[in-house]
DNA sequence: ATAGACCTTCCCATGATTGGAAGGTCAAGC
DNA sequence: GCTTGACCTTCCAATCATGGGAAGGTCTAT
């Protein structure tokens, strides 16, 4: 199978394809005569893989750590639960700070008319004055 | 003053000062003699703008407006709200992704038992398979 | 044989930020 | 007046994940 249509059935491109195997996370395709990288169904169940924890958030470091346990059959699932409850804490302090944020803009903007007048809170905020 | 006292006095770092310069965000600062920038209150007022702005989320392409409106003394406010909820809505679809994301890792690692065994619904999911 | 679709590597760009190197300037103490 | 150390300058590079594109080689169907 050629880089394309294991891009095609793993959802994941060409491009990334080729910078996850720089990058080690997927070990060095092998190559035909012609240099074309060569893919087996093994290969796209990786990539699928990848793609799927992607979708999910992790981080390439941290897809890393999930595909050696993935390839472990032997790992306890408490190795694998660890990986993953660190990344729902990133995504719960993440999702905290953007909703302080939010309440701090969504006050701002409701106590600014939004008409024809210059005056507006939410600059004067911004530039921690009065004018 | 020299960009370091700037820079203590706004929050923003001397890199990112000269950053924003180059990005145009800030006016060129006046130069000594010597080469040194020079700034003055109303620089590091305008840098602990950028400075606020940044903390609530905005990107430099967003603060460029509302430096462009904080400028403008009869800006109608309408045009800075405008630019504010834009923001807000941004940052509700960022958080209900997040917010998704999360509950699927949640129920993931729920169905995890986390101990010696190697049974692990969470690699399973990431697989798309049943091993 | 030729066209067109595919592949290769290499470089560049994004956005915000930090780090560092090489070299010039300034202020304080001796 | 000179040295020292803290500051400044510009330039280059790296981060992370991704896409764009150029120059050139390969494959396949007509």
């Amino acid at each position: 199978m050629n880089i394309g249509a294991a891009a095609d059935a793993s959802g994941v491109s060409a491009k990334m394809i080729r910078y996850y195997e720089e990058k080690g996370l997927i070990p060095k395709a092998k190559r035909r005569e012609s240099g074309y990288r060569d893919y087996g169904d093994v290969d796209v169940h990786q990539l699928r893989f990848i793609h799927r924890a992607r979708e999910l958030g992790f981080s390439t470091e941290r897809i890393r750590d999930l595909l050696r346990l993935w390839n472990d059959r032997k790992r306890p699932s408490r190795s694998v639960k660890k990986v993953a409850t660190a990344h729902i804490a990133e995504l719960e302090a993440q999702i905290a700070r953007m909703r302080g944020l939010l309440a701090t803009l969504k006050h701002l903007a409701d106590s600014c008319d939004g008409d024809d007048r210059p005056h507006c809170p939410i600059l004067e905020d911004l530039g921690g004055d009065a004018r």
